[in-house]
DNA sequence: GTCAACAAAAATCTCGATATTTTTTTAAAG
DNA sequence: CTTTAAAAAAATATCGAGATTTTTGTTGAC
């Protein structure tokens, strides 16, 4: 099993998926760090760096950082390396609105193709995702990242129905796209939100199978964390910046 | 100025960019070989047959195919190397599908936010795409590069005034998947079709302004290639396959 | 002090060879 | 004749070093 050095040299787990090539591996963590964010958006990615840091070669390390190239969560120009993909609230509203309008098209097609195999699922996966939710109020440091992947199991969940190939793609890239932004809308968490209550909203309307409901509380569900992240942002207005970079 | 080996060995040239880096033109040249149909859909790609097919390194040659995993051109699979994407008329029926949702966004966001700058811009490439109308109907076989090439630049041009980068994103994704299937399409070109008075079509409605009418123009536009390519199959339907794979 | 030209350092990009895994072939057994 | 096992061949994945380009630093002229 594959270690790969902490920031301080301390070493850590190459996610112990034994088949898994080298590549795959310094792409699933290095996509990880990115998301959770070890690496600022915009910082440069060193391929020497990143190379001692995963214990693998250059060219290895230059296959991984091309496939999140794909995934639009670093960045490559010409002769001058990779970085980690800049964010803005500009993006992140962008982001949100695409969303909006993908995302309520797949729900809607799922609840117009959903059977009882895909309702079971998502009583399940919403039952998962709640009690995490419980746990995230007491211990959110510890929680979050169990309360992201069970939030994203959810919403795939629910448009797991969708007949949509592409749609289910699209999905896939913007949401990861969101978690970065999700994240950072976590730490600096000011608005007071019942995220769960959203949930339930949500879950009871696709049961129900209100796609007009539901489709209307999904894009609002999606709507609040970008309320959440410009309010977060906006009281700090430096009237010399115009683009707003984040910078965690 | 690199070269590569053609088909039968002979030397074509690296799609003459200066400042570009190996794995860009490698990726450039594969990406349009793959569009033209020079691999079938499938395929096995060989890291070993490709890396002398364009006189690079193995592992520059592995980068070049990541990036275009990025785009769906190619698979990959575990422990067993890259493919070239497979193509069903179902693949193509959910592309045209999401395509029509997001090109007509995208086209009502334009027509919105469009200013003289953008509509000048819509001019120019409806005139160049015409002139090589034109010269398709003479000459079919010389002229389709060029004819995609403008017909992508006029579909760009359409929706240039739209603000969402995640739009154009996803659009510049469909439009080079579709333009594989396009190229089937063209090359069995069994109903006769007026692209032009087509593309004349929206052309007026988009500079009216009238972007309902130009949503559907576009929308019906995109849907019809797919119903040419299932014409074009359909007639040969053997009803042992079910999932109708396209082979060339 | 600022600018330009040049030199040194660092980083990127590329290569060719090796290690590992999968696929094919051959041989043996039931 | 089919199935299983082992060996050989082919293909993939990985490495570490070298070539190329960008960035940084220094010197000298104006």
């Amino acid at each position: 099993m594959e270690t790969v050095s902490d920031r301080a040299g301390e070493e850590i787990e190459f996610h112990g998926k034994g088949g898994k090539t080298l590549v795959e591996g310094a792409y699933a963590t290095l996509r990880r760090e990115i998301l959770e964010g070890a690496f600022e958006p915009g910082a440069k990615l060193r391929t020497e760096e990143l190379r001692a840091r995963y214990n693998i070669s250059g060219s290895t390390m230059r296959e991984a950082l091309t496939r999140l190239l794909g995934e639009a969560l670093v960045t490559s120009e010409g002769q001058r390396g990779f970085r980690v993909a800049p964010a803005s609230l500009e993006d992140f509203r962008d982001l949100t609105e695409v969303r909006k309008l993908i995302e309520t098209e797949a729900l809607r097609q799922a609840i117009a193709h959903g059977d009882e195999a895909w309702e079971s699922q998502i009583v399940a996966s919403f039952y998962r995702l709640s009690k995490v939710e419980e746990r995230l109020a007491e211990d959110p440091a510890h929680a979050i990242s169990e309360f992201e992947e069970r939030n994203r199991e959810f919403h795939r969940a629910l448009i797991a129905a969708c007949p949509s190939r592409w749609l289910h793609h699209f999905i896939g890239l913007l949401f990861q796209q969101s978690e970065r932004y999700r994240r950072m809308s976590m730490a600096k968490r000011t608005i007071p939100r019942d995220v769960h209550a959203e949930h339930k909203a949500i879950f009871d309307a696709v049961i129900a199978r209100d796609a007009d409901l539901a489709c209307k509380l999904t894009a609002d569900h999606i709507e609040r964390t970008l309320t959440v992240l410009r309010v977060a942002l906006e009281p700090q207005a430096e009237p010399r910046r115009s683009k707003t970079k984040i910078n965690s």
